[in-house]
DNA sequence: ATCAGACTCATACTTTAGTACCAAAACAGT
DNA sequence: ACTGTTTTGGTACTAAAGTATGAGTCTGAT
């Protein structure tokens, strides 16, 4: 929250000297007018697309990115984050093992697991809290 | 695309009349030259927030919308489709059934039939396809 | 009225999934 | 070198999931 209002802060600054530069520029005949104004008209545009796309962040980052923190408070270790993603790509647990050159013994101890650090009962409902928790 | 085209000359064509129309208002001196440059930031800031958002709708879009017509292509009836969202849910084949009021043999049968139609080996296997198809 | 498609349910199996418990190797940090 | 965690994997079960088959019911359309 301070970072906001410094950024802003700062803005607001910018852009009051960016007003008094071209008006002494056009003043004293060192820019067409014309310039100055497109000038100011495109910086408002850049800052309507970027405090558009920041206040949109927010949305996209809960349809879209990765709580790794999240993953370190349910204590999910490496190798059962793995299982879960082939889990995610609807493999079994063979496949798994396959996939991650072990057993599927042992993708059965990662998953049992990772059931109970998600508070899951089936896998398919571990996937579901996964995107829940934004892990996956 | 004939629609985006037809806009774009529209807006450009009201700000070129926006331009011609404060650039005279100021010479003539009904406007105050601030006041004009600060008419002009304000709309080529709400071009942006526009524009922007337009762009990042598409996104938006693609990534939360149903496609029914490939539901229909798949011959997927609205009774597997049902149990293809239960199973999206985490539910067991039991609890689906317990929440459509069937026994757990129809759901059984219904989820036999969604894996064939899918080309689906597993249930979550088939949250991954029906992903991919864009129908859940 | 008939007929196809959808929905229902059961039985009998086979295959995966998942649990519980144990235990050894591999590693990272102190 | 010691220690705690991770990773590995096995056995032995139990519980779900999935297949195959058959069959009765219910609709909407012809």
């Amino acid at each position: 929250m301070k970072k906001t209002i410094i950024v802003f802060g700062l803005l607001i600054l910018a852009l009051l000297l960016l007003f008094q530069f071209s008006k002494y520029a056009v003043i004293s005949g060192d820019l067409n007018s014309e310039i100055a104004i497109a000038l100011i008209a495109i910086v408002f545009f850049f800052i309507g697309v970027y405090l558009n796309k920041k206040s949109l962040q927010k949305k996209t980052t809960i349809l879209g990115e990765i709580n790794h923190k999240k993953i370190e408070d349910l204590e999910i270790s490496k190798r059962e984050y793995e299982v879960l993603l082939g889990i995610s790509e609807g493999l079994s647990n063979k496949e798994i093992g396959t996939k991650l050159f072990v057993s599927e013994s042992t993708i059965k101890t990662h998953v049992s697991n990772l059931l109970s650090k998600l508070n899951a009962k089936r896998r398919t409902q571990a996937l579901q809290i996964a995107k829940d928790l934004e892990i996956i």
